[in-house]
DNA sequence: GAGTGGTCTAGACCACATG
DNA sequence: ATGTGGTCTAGACCACTCC
């Protein structure tokens, strides 16, 4: 790392558009103006304005020039479990809430069908299992179960699922949590979820299901978390590719 | 256009994971050996993995190999306004329903901060808007506003409407369609919404707004949906860049 | 140390948009 | 015709993994 030059210029094209040097529906100068500008080659800044397009602040057109689509919303506070890969705390502090953890379980088990249908585990993996309950300014928002294979994260603790368990991943192990696949839907809430949540048995509630891998290639979490009607939102870019 | 080798380079991977020949947690062959096989060079190679790293099919990792991580899932019918840009009949024909659609309005307006604030908009843009109500299996499942921009899409009818405002646009105007910011949330159904969708008053509804850009950079289109909770779906894949 | 992916340069040519 | 983004080659070097 260090060397790599295109996040350097993806970060400034970046900041220069979110401080609005850029404004929304102008044009970006040309890649050759920017290969100037940065004394980098064609590529370099192509690979840039590629992550920037990708992440809905540019839209480049062939024969005329880059267009510049993002612009300030209202709600910057992103949504949960979504964008990047923010964590519960994470989220809290962009929105200006208190955050909380409380642990219900934790237990170790081995995946199989009965625990977790199409948990893409292979069966008989170690897990640990946890439920945490999630509580925003003394409110309780969301019920998480998380499963996490001990085979690519080994050593987790009870104290650790309450301090963070990507802090521990990524700065204890040094794992990179690089792709997570996510679904979003509306499900009613069981009598337990709506007695945590303070709300009617039967709810709506919504769920986000993902599906964690890191730097190996390899799935090492799955997480279910349920969330009242008013914490969830999520946002989210969808490119067309062009052919 | 036709002479891009990536495209295919990356078809044909996908084809391949998806029919189980590089299963889940395998390695794909190598850069070199893909560059051999397709008779091209290094960059177009990484260029076609990029795209199935982005989508989700694979991660690579520096020194090792780049690993599959995608499955067959129990529901492939991949939810509404994600993953890629499906319309209404499209999404009901990957799940086997029968769509209908009704205009319930139809009219003619100019952005302002009443009408859609924060729409993104200039005041005073010329705009078509239209509600429409979304019926699949005879059951009423969403109801859609949307406001399209005049200046970038002339001449929109009830007809057009009715049978599909994407298909006018990209075929008959020839305008691609190609990058839109989304928006998930829960709302309560106001009265209007709750009696189309046949739902008591007050009920959590899915939220879905959608800002749409077309191929010269310019926002067209903004949908504000509100679907049923057993109709809305979303699959969204995450990745976090390593730097 | 050998093999793998990650980044970059230099240069070429093509496709498209605009005047 | 000119200028823009889009793709590609050839080759180099680096960072990382694994034996």
């Amino acid at each position: 790392m260090g060397r790599s030059i295109y996040p350097k210029i993806a970060q400034e094209l970046r900041k220069e558009i979110r401080s609005g040097a850029h404004p929304f529906q102008s044009l970006l100068p040309t890649e050759e103006q920017l290969c100037e500008r940065f004394g980098c080659s064609h590529a370099a800044v192509r690979r840039a304005l590629q992550e920037l397009a990708a992440t809905g602040y540019v839209q480049p057109r062939q024969g005329r020039g880059v267009t510049v689509i993002w612009r300030p919303e209202r709600d910057e506070t992103a949504g949960y479990a979504t964008g990047g890969l923010e964590t519960f705390p994470e989220i809290c502090a962009a929105r200006g809430l208190e955050p909380k953890t409380k642990l219900l379980v934790f237990e170790h088990l081995q995946a199989d069908e009965q625990v977790l249908p199409e948990s893409g585990f292979a069966e008989g993996t170690p897990l640990v299992h946890m439920r945490r309950l999630r509580i925003a300014d003394g409110i309780p928002v969301a019920v998480e179960d998380t499963f996490t294979s001990e085979r690519e994260i080994p050593g987790i603790t009870e104290e650790i699922a309450l301090g963070g368990t990507y802090a521990y991943i990524e700065g204890t192990l040094g794992i990179e949590i690089l792709t997570s696949r996510r679904t979003f839907s509306m499900v009613r809430a069981d009598a337990e979820d709506a007695r945590l949540l303070a709300l009617p048995a039967g709810s709506y509630i919504a769920q986000v299901e993902s599906h964690t891998f890191c730097s190996t290639g390899a799935q090492f979490e799955v997480i279910l978390s349920r969330q009242i009607p008013e914490f969830f939102s999520a946002r989210v870019v969808v490119t067309r590719p062009r052919h």
